[in-house]
DNA sequence: TATTAACCTACTTTGTCAATAGGTTAATAG
DNA sequence: CTATTAACCTATTGACAAAGTAGGTTAATA
């Protein structure tokens, strides 16, 4: 389950995509437009500045813009970004201690294979793939 | 992301199909095998029996049992059961009210897909599948 | 120098996860 | 019959995260 920190992260990133502007953005006017939190949207945007997915400015004509094209971004980066992790498992997740039944537990194959293919579905679509309207 | 329920309600589906017996297997001792809190698992097994995927016996010589055989499970149907829900997104989940962006949403369609992959994955799988080891 | 707007720290509230505790009912064995 | 077994049931707990709030600080511009 995606929590609305990986969902609102995404839709403030194809907000900006949208704007298709150079210059800087106020974080007042996403949330506004995307009717979310301005308070909850500053921490959710502070990891994703810190992480170089966009650039912040202060003061009068600041705001956030985007750093590459959208078509540089995978939806994938920016969920596993905000979300901390696409793990399915607890198990699977980047920092686990090794779990002692890993060598007969019958269902770990079945979650390998479900994380892959998960990783595989958002890692290979853009923000560029989500601008254009759906078939 | 798949809590204890759902991984502990398969793992104790799968143990029983190990089991290979038509007799009812106490919980104390599913729960040993497993290394799982005996009064925990009770919790999760009121499920599985109350949505008959489990019979239960009380008293001496009593237990749980399958239903079916384990070809007739999906992992599916038993992580949706234990989790309440397998929707990746809130919007999508079963009682959910309708979102008000549904129509200019960008990212519905997306989710929308990935939530048809998961329901093909796991529901695709059976039990006896997971019985069998991995290639 | 006033205003704008990002940045930063801390707190609150709500809810779920995971587990525990203890009692009640039903089935069997002696 | 009665003791034992084991499922069933209700309630409670502690820990943690999700979602959001509050208020102050720094940096940029007009």
């Amino acid at each position: 389950m995606i929590s609305t920190k990986g969902r609102y992260a995404l839709r403030v990133m194809l907000d900006l995509a949208q704007q298709d502007t150079d210059s800087f953005i106020p974080l007042d006017e996403i949330a506004e437009r995307q009717g979310i939190s301005k308070k909850y949207l500053e921490i959710i945007l502070k990891t994703l500045v810190s992480e170089k997915l966009l650039q912040g400015l202060r003061g009068k004509g600041g705001g956030y813009r985007l750093t590459r094209r959208p078509a540089a971004y995978t939806v994938g980066e920016i969920l596993t970004l905000a979300e901390g992790s696409l793990a399915t498992v607890a198990c699977l997740q980047a920092g686990a201690e090794p779990c002692v039944r890993r060598d007969t537990c019958l269902t770990l194959p079945m979650w390998q294979q479900f994380d892959q293919l998960v990783h595989d579905f958002f890692f290979h679509i853009t923000l560029e793939d989500l601008l254009k309207p759906p078939a």
